[in-house]
DNA sequence: CGCATGTGTGAAACTGAGTGTCAGGCTAGA
DNA sequence: TCTAGCCTGACACTCAGTTTCACACATGCG
């Protein structure tokens, strides 16, 4: 039943504030321009503990995306067992796009620091890739345990991902003039109808 | 007319000789237990020398990979017109499966240490994604050109890859014992037949 | 043949990320 | 009040990656 101990929701609450700090110095100067003194003398504590609370300069910048994993599960789980595994899996990257048009600003100005910053762009999605196992979970109980390879429920949890991904990339490309979650539903369509596919197995030369 | 210089050779000659010194140190030593002194040492140049061949170590590992964007760009180009978009995009990765087959047992190892370093297998996956745009260009000459978006094209060139990297990882998993091709082919067959699938714009609540 | 130019190499100094250690201070519980 | 544990700051350290400088070597030209 300890459940959070009081230190720890310190120590998140300390994080949180701790990066709302630093982010805005980010967009400022470009991530490589802005070093660990620079976000510690601005917070008012020391380098050293500055990095007990963010291992690497990418976490401080990623921390924005952290819930994102269970808040995935979560909706992923709560969509109605009847509805089909595409559109399932359409709605549960609803809290993403959520969690970036909430503010349409910040969140572009936070995407576009992450797509122009290669340390960024690759740690969210070694975070992404992070998620995949916990929805391919919820897949599996959604369709009979063991009804469809596990292998091909990875693979469309992969493909969700992604999907996710290249509406983010085109969002920012145009410099979010168009809406992201209509982006979001396109990239969804692309997969859903992949023209006449025939033959995997038995090699059309 | 000037293509590659001898300069250009020479120095594609010397990176390759530096990187087959280097590689067998990581795999014994583990990724981040190998300083740029050792390979230099163990190759018997200067630090200097080393980082000027390779400007990062993810570079040292990561060179086996560079001809593949050329060489998967290539292979989709050479598909016939009227082969449907996705068993192209299936023979595209055929390039990726083959450098990883020739000599299965060094291609694994090679799998192995990408995959259980996360810097390596973030820069793989940046390195992957630097290859899309030239597939995309591909697919759009095949398909008329203004026939299918282009937001629709850069994704299933996304989901192609994406099950490249599904297909990699389950084969590091399972430690080779299935067939890297045929592990291909069950990711592409996953995503051929998303079932049923209907209507994503609209909001089916 | 002698000289200038350009390129590859090595040495060294420097910045900054990330790790580890240690001593002091604050807090909570007995 | 005393004690045990955590949080903090200071410091030293390793290593990646950048930059600068000087030297060696080759090639082209007069």
């Amino acid at each position: 039943m300890t459940g959070l101990s009081t230190r720890a929701i310190g120590r998140a609450a300390v994080r949180g504030e701790l990066a709302s700090i630093a982010l805005p110095r980010f967009f400022e100067a470009g991530f490589d321009n802005v070093t660990f003194d620079d976000l510690a003398t601005a917070a008012g504590v020391s380098r050293s503990t500055f990095l007990r609370y963010f291992g690497t300069k990418e976490d401080v910048v990623l921390f924005a995306f952290d819930p994102l994993g269970d808040a995935m599960s979560a909706a992923l789980a709560s969509r109605p067992a009847a509805e089909d595994e595409w559109t399932a899996l359409r709605r549960a990257v609803d809290p993403a796009v959520a969690l970036l048009t909430r503010e349409p600003d910040d969140g572009l100005t936070l995407l576009r620091l992450v797509w122009t910053t290669p340390a960024l762009w690759g740690r969210l999605h070694e975070k992404q890739a992070s998620w995949r196992p916990a929805l391919a979970d919820r897949l599996a109980e959604r369709s009979g345990d063991g009804a469809v390879s596990p292998l091909a429920l990875r693979t469309r949890v992969m493909a969700a991902l992604g999907c996710l991904m290249v509406a983010f990339d085109s969002w920012v490309n145009d410099n979010g003039r168009d809406d992201l979650d209509a982006l979001t539903d396109a990239t969804f369509a692309a997969l859903a109808s992949i023209p006449s596919y025939h033959q995997v197995n038995g090699r059309p030369s």
